[in-house]
This record gives C-alpha cells, sequence and structure tokens, in this order.
DNA sequence: TTTCTATGTGTCAATTATACACTTTGCGAA
DNA sequence: TTCGCAAAGTGTATAATTGACACATAGAAA
C-alpha cells in the first residue's frame, strides 16, 4: 500500500438496480427512459443514483428501490462492481452527463445490484423516477446507457444460476400463487421448457410450497389451486445442506 | 440522479484479494502481516492497494497479485464491493491508516477478488510484500484487519458454491497431479468427506481428466498415476448446459 | 348440452447417487 | 529376502432421482 496519492482513484460511487418482475407471461426489467438531449435518442437505463457521503452501499441501493416502486424489504443482492474507466464515454452519455452533472468528466464506479419484486404490488411513485420507468421484457432489451446492458447481463446470469440453487423466485409471485404460474415463471428464467408432471412433483416433494383452500374463481376452464410458499420447510433443507434443485 | 453533489460520496477506492493456495493437504490464503503500531499487535490483512487513476478494476487486481507473487493469467473473480461506512474504524486499524496514509480517515470502497494459484508456482517477490506474505490455513483464520474477515468469509463460499459447478479446482494444483491430491482438493473446500471410489468414477466418466503415462516415484506406497485436466473436454461439457458436479 | 381451455394426475425406464472392502504396488525395516 | 506398511486402485448392488409421456377434469361461455 505505498502508491503515491495523487495519482490514486477518486471517483464518485454510484448504485444501479437490475429490478425484475414477472406479469405471469414474461420476466421483465424496471428501466428508466432517459430524456433526450443534443439531438441524442431518448435512451433506457437502469434505476441508479450517486451515493451518499455517509450511506452503505446497500442502504443506497434500497434506497433507490425504494425511491422509484415505494416498496421496503425487498429482494436485493449486489451484482458486483463495475468500473472500467471508459464506461461512461459514449458520445450520448457524455452529452447527458454534461446536462446533468456537475463533473462530467468525473470517473464513476458503480455497484450493481439486482432485486426481485411482486408486480403487483409496484406503485410507480411521485419521484423523479415516477414518469419515466416502464417495465421491458429480457428478451426486447439490447442496447442501455452507459455500461447497463453488460450490468443487465451479469445480473440476468445471476439470477439463472441463483434460481436453480435457491427458491428466490417467489420473491416475483404474489403471496398465493398457483403452480403453473410457478412452473412458468421457472421457465421463463432458466429459457428452457420444464415438464410440468415432473416440476409439480419436485415441487411438491420439497415441500417449499403448500395447498391453501383456495382456489382460482372466474376463469374460463378448471379453476387452478393456489398455493403459498413454506418458509419454515425451505430454511430447513437448506440447513441440511441441499443447495440444487436439479433444474 | 437528483441528489446534491456536495453530500455525494468520493472515496478511494482500493482492491483486495483473497489468494488460495492448497499444498495437498490443506487449503491456504496468502496474507499480509501488518506491522505494529502504537503499540497494537501485528495483525494479518488480506494483500490489496488502492486504484490508480486511469486503472480498471480488473488490471488493479492482477497488477497485486502480479506485486505480490510474480504471477500471470492467473484465476481471478471479482468477489463483491464492500464500501460500509465504518469498515475502517477499529482502533488498531485507525492508527495504521494514520501511519501510513495521507487522508487517514477518507472513506475506502473495496473491491474485494479472489483467486486460486497452484503454491508450486509461487514465489516470493522483491515487492514491498515480499517479506510479510504468509500462507495461512482457512480453518485457523479468525481476524484479519478492517472488513477482511467477512471479505474472506465471503470469497471462501463463493469458491465453495463455484466449485460444485465448475472445475476451478484444478488451478489450485500443478499440471500433472494425482487423483488423490484432486480427491483430497475437493474434500477439503467443500468441508466433507467424499467417496474415493465414486468421486474417481465421475471424473472419469466427465472426462475432464486425462492420464498420463508418467507415475509418482519414491513414495512408500504403491506409486500413484499422473493425470492432466482437460480443457477441450471440459469445454464441450459446459457449452452442452452442464453445470452441476453434484457434490 | 356442448365446446373450450388450462388444470391436474401416474407409471415406467434410464440414469445417477450412495454405500461399502479387499487387492495391489513399491519402499523400507528386520 | 521377506515382511510389514501405507496409500493406490478397483466393482457391485441398492436406492433415489430424473425424464419421457397422454388423458380425464372442472368450470365458463356459447
Amino acid at each position: 500500500m505505498n502508491s503515491k496519492n495523487k495519482h490514486q482513484l477518486n471517483p464518485r460511487i454510484s448504485a444501479d438496480c437490475v429490478v425484475f418482475g414477472f406479469d405471469f407471461s414474461q420476466l421483465k426489467v424496471l428501466l428508466i427512459e432517459r430524456e433526450q438531449v443534443e439531438g441524442f435518442d431518448i435512451s433506457l437505463s437502469l434505476p441508479g443514483d450517486l451515493i451518499f457521503e455517509d450511506e452503505d452501499l446497500d442502504m443506497a441501493a434500497n434506497r433507490i428501490l425504494n425511491e422509484l416502486t415505494g416498496l421496503n424489504d425487498i429482494f436485493l443482492e449486489q451484482v458486483g462492481a463495475f468500473g472500467n474507466p471508459d464506461r461512461l464515454s459514449k458520445a450520448s452519455d457524455k452529452a447527458w452527463l454534461k446536462a446533468v452533472r456537475q463533473k462530467p468528466e468525473e470517473r464513476v464506479v458503480t455497484i450493481a445490484y439486482y432485486s426481485l419484486v411482486n408486480m403487483n404490488n409496484y406503485q410507480p411513485q411521485a419521484s423523479s423516477f415516477a414518469k419515466t420507468a416502464c417495465w421491458i421484457p429480457v428478451h426486447e432489451i439490447s442496447e442501455l446507457a452507459f455500461d447497463h446492458y453488460t450490468i443487465f447481463q451479469v445480473a440476468l446470469k445471476k439470477l439463472k444460476d441463483k434460481i436453480k440453487t435457491q427458491p428466490i423466485g417467489f420473491n416475483l409471485l404474489p403471496e398465493k400463487f398457483t403452480l403453473s404460474q410457478l412452473h412458468k415463471l421457472y421457465e421463463v428464467i432458466l429459457g428452457r421448457d420444464l415438464d410440468k408432471r415432473n416440476f409439480r412433483r419436485k415441487m411438491l416433494k420439497l415441500k417449499i410450497v403448500e395447498s391453501l383452500d383456495e382456489k382460482q374463481e372466474g376463469v374460463p376452464h378448471k379453476p387452478s389451486q393456489f398455493f403459498k410458499f413454506n418458509e419454515e420447510n425451505y430454511t430447513q433443507l437448506i440447513q441440511n445442506g441441499y443447495d440444487n434443485f436439479g433444474f
């Protein structure tokens, strides 16, 4: 630790969130429409903000998430730090930074998070984000501002890996859900078909879902049983070292 | 992104490395003995350094690793960012920072990495680290400087998770190794016994190890066959979506 | 009452995981 | 030279899990 101080990096730090949601048919991400600047098109970015002086990294991510969605105590996990020196140097990004930042040239290291929300609970907020936040299906996401497309890809990879090993998918569903919805969710995240019967068999055998005395109503077909996530059984499972759903 | 600039965090950034090694019987981590200051005991820390102005995060971690070990092109993966506001505020840490930093009170966000090295290739360097670097078995690591113990634990968890899914363990072994050595490595990292025959069967069936025409010599027991890692077969495996060793 | 649509269910074969013990090789000591 | 030692190396049988596959069911709407 003997480097000369004057050559050391002294950046701002931001937190950016990849907020995933599921509308029972597609996996989506909450993105922000960045206003047009200097003739550059509208572009989409991850919700994020610079971190305050006395703020912890995780606190900052929670704050951003709360300002965006009005939600608290949401599943939130770090993806990693992204600090490439040229991550802000696309022409369109520079123009935007020039318009909104006091020191637009300043280097920014971002700490990326991903979070899973139940889209039903999501209420557009009266925050600065409100008018411009939108859910975009993951397969329609292509270009994003800054290095956000890279961040999104890493986050999605992390979600895919994690769901094989821990039942975090429940965070994307309401309290009551049907096994078909859960099944669809796994298919959408993993990007491949899963046999319906085998999927149900596994979930029921592990006892991490519990049948409720309630059925769908008003659907033009056989109504589906509602289930809820059984957290106690799940906790016991992982305490016994179980960490592989075998998907 | 409308925060007032004067309240924004503007820290230094460091990179810290959890360097794992394996001596055929224990999993070890390369730690630095921090000199005594103001009557505080010697304490151990992860090797790390502040990041330079035009340096990428990964580059910085590679630089630190190279200065420490003389090695290049080593397995290196990000663990995450650690930026708790009070991560530098233990009394012993403050005393040390006061002695070596120009602005000892300045907040530092560290980006942690973990890396796997073949201990045979490791040569103590004529760097500032040289005299003080030592390999400590993971189960003997308790207190470390700053938040390094937390970082170490997260890195170890990540290593355990990753080895179940990808054969990164080979990075800890020499080119030629015996199946017993590989077996022991897995047991040590996962922290539990694995059946010898089942382990060998799995490794051989997956064809990610390849037998060499060479045996151990001079050992007071049946000499063991040497093997090498078969990278092509491994690459093909993961391209086919294989990502579960079933440990 | 018929049609429609998504729900919900069982079995069999193949694969994989787990448990388990003795023979082999080469060195070194007697 | 023989004997003992220490770790290497090897196979099988049982249980558990996976994967493939097709039709009856409930309720709404026509």
